[in-house]
DNA sequence: CGCGTGCTTGAACATTATCAAACAGTGTGG
DNA sequence: CCACACTGTTTGATAATGTTCAAGCACGCG
């Protein structure tokens, strides 16, 4: 079980033009997190021969946490939630996933995460044994795939940070900023705001706090004229200074 | 960023008359903790040709967060802990890494921990790109260090379910059998009972806590006859069930 | 229009943090 | 060998952050 809930797809995009000296440090490479391969694209149509469209719709559960992970999945469109739960239905969800992302990746014998649609979402499932033939037969993938691993993996380190050590407003800042870096690659304070497709309820139990808690942090970030609440699943960030400021972000 | 910091050695073990059909399902092998190589083995000696040894005393600090990542460490004896710092000097532990772990494996362009001795340690450390060179040439190697890898993040993953959603209690029950399971395969219930090798500073940053709520705690657990408190860095586990019971185990 | 779901806000409460002090074990020097 | 200091641990009292419980609000939909 385990993750690599959200490798972005680029790992698998064919050598390009764009990659000058790429063999010599496979780590360093920047892998864009909007980066969208298209269909054309050798290697993805390679893939996409071992895998079936699979449709999920807002509420429904793709996959259950501990079925058999007997597919590797790819998000083509919509948010989905990596949950987890404890027997008395406490919930902690690991990761929002996006179209790009992969999930169960690293999942060996069973999946570690339920895996539930936040907004309608298609994806596309692999036969891991499929998907790990190709891997074997392609290192530019495999080294693509490390090197988004140890992405991940970062992310995951932050989070952990996040929540032993940060504060609610300071958990809450950190999400904001980040959903924003994901969304719309560091826009959001501009434009027509930051789309929340989850709910307050998912924030929650991604930022390991109650709902009530959530809500009374916006609450308090809007009067504060921090960020603006258009609506109910869209946010404008109007200080991101102060947000960075109040995220406590370490010290790298 | 990143981690693979306790990737288990395990993973660079030569093929051995223990393996049936593993080419066939590389994710699903034990892989167990306590498995150590020792030098004979080929693959062993071949990575220790590009390897030097590290001496790091109690407190000190074989790797600053931010250094480049120019080396992956291996412990050999000892226990170090993984650490990431926020500005204001909040300390969060990421892992305690002892004999046959791994350290910076995953960490692509700079350590995103630092690395310090819990006690008097010695590791061998790699430079890495001839790491990434045995393991290019290395497919059965390779396959160990993602099955690993999943590993790890399995553990990852649970970790940040302890650290958003479990209360304090269950964080430490849930630390207590971790660490029997780990040092001991289990046992740690009988015999001269659990070796902590870290102290309670560091426990609570690992467990997002306070040191004085971990105090308290392990007094109730004792005071509970729960636990036996041998002396300060030994605890004998007297009822594994009810701890079992108190760490609100997921649901898989 | 009325119901339902999800969001927001308030008030009381609980868990865990903070502050403070005492205690235990270890090593040092007189 | 004992007094002393030092570090790490334990315990207590108080405080704060975030939770829980409860109620009201708003938006969407039949």
């Amino acid at each position: 079980m385990g993750v690599a809930l959200a490798i972005q797809e680029a790992m698998i995009e064919p050598p390009a033009r764009t990659q000058e000296a790429s063999a010599a440090s496979s780590a360093a490479r920047p892998l864009r997190p909007t980066q969208i391969i298209s269909n054309t694209d050798g290697a993805t149509v390679e893939l996409d021969k071992i895998g079936t469209p699979v449709v999920c719709r807002k509420g429904q559960s793709a996959v259950q946490e501990g079925d058999p992970a007997a597919y590797v999945y790819r998000v083509t469109s919509g948010t989905l939630r990596a949950v987890k739960l404890l027997p008395d239905g406490r919930r902690h969800i690991a990761n929002f996933l996006m179209p790009g992302d992969f999930f169960g990746l690293a999942d060996c014998d069973v999946h570690a995460h339920g895996l539930e649609a936040v907004s309608d979402s298609t994806l596309r499932k692999y036969p891991r044994r499929g998907f790990e033939n190709f891997l074997e037969g392609d290192a530019q993938a495999r080294r693509r795939l490390f090197a988004a691993m140890c992405k991940e993996l970062s992310a995951i380190h932050e989070h952990l940070l996040l929540l032993g050590r940060k504060t609610a407003t300071e958990r809450l800042a950190t999400f904001l900023l980040d959903l924003a870096e994901r969304l719309a690659g560091g826009r959001g304070g501009t434009e027509r705001g930051l789309e929340l497709p989850m709910n307050r309820s998912d924030v929650a139990d991604y930022l390991g706090l109650r709902i009530e808690t959530v809500c009374r942090l916006l609450s308090e970030l809007k009067n504060r004229r921090i960020i603006e609440l258009i609506d109910m699943h869209r946010i404008r960030l109007l200080k991101r200074e102060v947000l960075v400021e109040m995220s406590a972000g370490d010290c790298n």
